[in-house]
DNA sequence: AAATAAAGTTAGTCTTGGCTAAAGTTTTTC
DNA sequence: GAAAAACTTTAGCCAAGACTAACTTTATTT
């Protein structure tokens, strides 16, 4: 097992940023024996395998990792707090921007991806401030507290909610703008009713009916990025 | 002479926004045989003059600038245009912070220097059209236009006004946020009119009043920074 | 349980953009 | 006009963070 040997303790780079996030992104809800994988972070990162290894191996020097070689890596408190840094920065200047500046939706998250980066603490809290201290962005995703924390809903995916059982549309989850531009198109806002009047068999797409008003065909895999409030804990008992 | 020999034309890293950046704000605005010094290039982005050096050769391959060994440098069109670029994002940028989000005027600026090289020409935009489209920032430097071009009042420093001629401040040059805080406090703001009823000799301090209200001692070197309508055209002739 | 496939790591290379030390050029000074 | 000072460039080095090719480890098949 690698562990810290000698840090210096600069303040993370970009790319040390951009790997951390993409750890947590990766990491199950649910415990796992085995970490986040080479594999997925290279693939993720769009960056050669040797290339995450290489850079692992850093991290976990600097203690912002636990890395067991072939087993994978999981996050440290101190690599976790940056990645919901990151993931903050990212939400609230989404956020701001949707509603200051006029964007829409589905254009923030490449301008985002970018400037979380480079954000000041202060500036962040200002316009996390002027926005009423928001705790979801425009895509229903939770904000991260400014310590670290983060609400944990129990979300369902669309493409597993009983059929004629209308739910709300709370979350849409990390796609193009073009499939976003294409959902707003359907009327897949946030807080949109939703019910599922049919679905197709072997993963086919789903018949919906939006807001009692229009039906749609979804197709499954999109579906699987929308979420709702889930209710399984309540039927269970 | 070194020209350009095999561009890629990538799209410029933050490295050489940065050298355009300075090279400009090191242009002389009489032109002179000699272009912007090696030295005063590293003296001002606090680098080594040979690693200026070692840069300018690849700014001249990408043609930039026009870089002749031991006499200089001179910026290009397209060099010219980033550098303009940069300077408008940030004055937009500084503009946009005090205006909407509270910022005051002496720290803008850290904010400023590194997102200007990563804000999108749409954010930009929108930014510059939420506040009116603005032509000065909160310092009263001109914010270039889209094109490129840039207002080129004729100011005069501070220390180059008669005594006894009330002027209005125009604009105040590159301070450090703590001089910005001491001339906010002396009522040193755009617009405040001034007079100088005294220069010190020996390039000493100059006794001011503002706004007919109170009196200062003005340091020399911070009346450099500060500038006024320059009106020795209309009195030559 | 051996063979193969898949995933991960190591070794060595490249580019970017810094650095220092030393050598060369231009300008200034006496 | 020669020596000194100031400036500039060259040469060689380094760290970060990518890459490819080759090798190792783990997982899967038969």
């Amino acid at each position: 097992m690698r562990t810290r040997k000698n840090s210096t303790k600069n303040a993370p780079s970009r790319a040390w940023e951009d790997y951390l996030k993409a750890i947590y992104k990766l990491e199950k809800p649910e415990p796992t024996d085995k970490g986040v994988q080479t594999k997925e972070l290279a693939e993720r990162m769009s960056i050669s395998q040797a290339s995450v290894t290489n850079m692992l191996k850093k991290l976990a020097d600097e203690g912002y990792i636990q890395y067991e070689p072939y087993y994978g890596v999981t996050l440290n408190d101190s690599g976790r707090s940056i990645a919901m840094k990151m993931i903050r920065n990212h939400r609230v200047l989404e956020s701001y921007l949707v509603e200051r500046l006029g964007y829409s939706w589905d254009e923030v998250d490449e301008e985002a991806e970018t400037l979380e980066h480079f954000l000041s603490d202060k500036l962040v809290e200002r316009m996390w401030n002027d926005l009423g201290q928001p705790t979801h962005d425009p895509h229903g995703s939770p904000i991260p507290n400014i310590d670290g924390t983060i609400e944990r809903k129990n979300l369902t995916s669309l493409a597993e909610v009983k059929l004629d059982t209308p739910v709300m549309l709370e979350r849409i989850k990390n796609r193009s703008p073009e499939e976003l531009r294409y959902l707003a198109s359907i009327g897949m806002h946030i807080g949109a009713k939703i019910v599922i009047k049919n679905q197709a068999p072997f993963n086919g797409p789903l018949l919906i009916e939006v807001d009692d008003q229009h039906f749609h065909a979804l197709d499954y895999r999109m579906a699987l990025a929308l979420f709702v409030e889930d209710n399984t804990d309540s039927i269970n008992h």
